[in-house]
DNA sequence: GAGCTCATGTAAGAAGTTACATGATTTG
DNA sequence: CAAATCATGTAACTTCTTACATGAGCTC
């Protein structure tokens, strides 16, 4: 159900069309949960039809239309159901602390690579994360912007603060990976792989 | 394909039932990757039709058998490839922080229940992770024992350390989720929730 | 012999991935 | 006018979850 409340807290910011939903899961909402196109559009008529959005068919160009889905009452209510429910954790399932944990099986060039590889991936992931925080610290990010208008400095202060804070947990978390990883490296150094 | 691996790892130390297999994703290689036995005894016969494992039926007591598995030189040759090929990344898909992202629509009371179980989640696996290491360094966990069995010292010291290395890691980023939720209960009592 | 463990499934459905497909509009 | 962007899908498949189902063996 989380891609359903994904769209939902993306909506609250303001009316979006599939394609709207499916760019801002590429880059800011992307960059903690992401859908692909196929799942996003099946996704948001089921949720009209579940009166939690209601889409409107707005003219695009000279003969084009597209269709822009709100958030109704239902919508705001569900997802804050969801916000105020606990959390449920599913069981573990880590591939690459598998892989790690039989390291003794593979060749230590390809565990070097491994690792080197796991440190460049979150440190891509850090840089995008700290842009994110950037743009939302100097309101400049649009989607805030909207999120904001009209609101007061403690409102708008509130929201920000939340967003940035995530966005700190992706950071605190991709840096433990990459201090990690370094032992790692330096495991393979000193122990070597499959004899 | 990671669970299909998982069931090659675990069929490296020593021949397996089903059964015995979803015994471990219940405790110890289930710290790292689980899978339901729905999940599990399908996928095993899969493998053995792919020429992975080779299946053997044993009896158990008088009439009963059991279907006894081992992993093939193919599995062997299947598994190293996977640990050998570079990892690849799904994107983000994190409930936790989405939840957090978006706070400012939570009651504060919701808000603050959800970081303090967050916090007795990871404080849970961590017991857990710390008692699977502590068997694995003084080798009292049977199935590291089968693995070593007959092993020189540094290829035992090898495999062992970087199964320890692994679950390390999983402590590293639960002590990070739970320092990120510790301060996730101070920005809630400092900027509260919905107005 | 009751209750737990060992043993092995099926079935329905939700969630997610990958590939294929099409057409309008805008921009350089 | 070509290329990029906007717009919206379908189809097949894999993976995972949840629930239902059954029966033998072992232990107290």
């Amino acid at each position: 159900m989380s891609l359903r409340n994904a769209l939902l807290a993306m909506l609250t910011s303001q009316p979006m069309t599939g394609y709207d939903v499916y760019k801002n899961f590429q880059t800011s909402v992307g960059y903690v949960w992401h859908a692909p196109d196929s799942q996003i559009y099946p996704e948001l008529r089921r949720m009209e039809q579940d009166g939690l959005i209601s889409g409107e068919t707005v003219p695009w160009g000279k003969r084009g239309t597209k269709k822009r889905y709100s958030i109704t009452d239902a919508g705001v209510e569900s997802f804050q159901e969801w916000l105020n429910t606990p959390p449920e954790y599913q069981r573990e399932r880590d591939p690459v602390r598998l892989r790690a944990a039989y390291l003794e099986w593979a060749e230590p060039a390809a565990s070097a690579d491994f690792f080197r590889a796991h440190i460049e991936y979150h440190s891509a992931r850090i840089a995008d994360w700290e842009e994110m925080i950037r743009t939302l610290r100097d309101h400049s990010n649009p989607t805030l912007a909207r999120r904001i208008e009209g609101k007061s400095d403690e409102e708008a202060e509130r929201i920000t603060a939340y967003k940035v804070f995530a966005y700190e947990g992706m950071i605190a978390r991709a840096e433990v990976e990459i201090a990690w990883a370094e032992k790692g490296l330096e495991l393979v150094e000193r122990l070597g792989g499959q004899s």
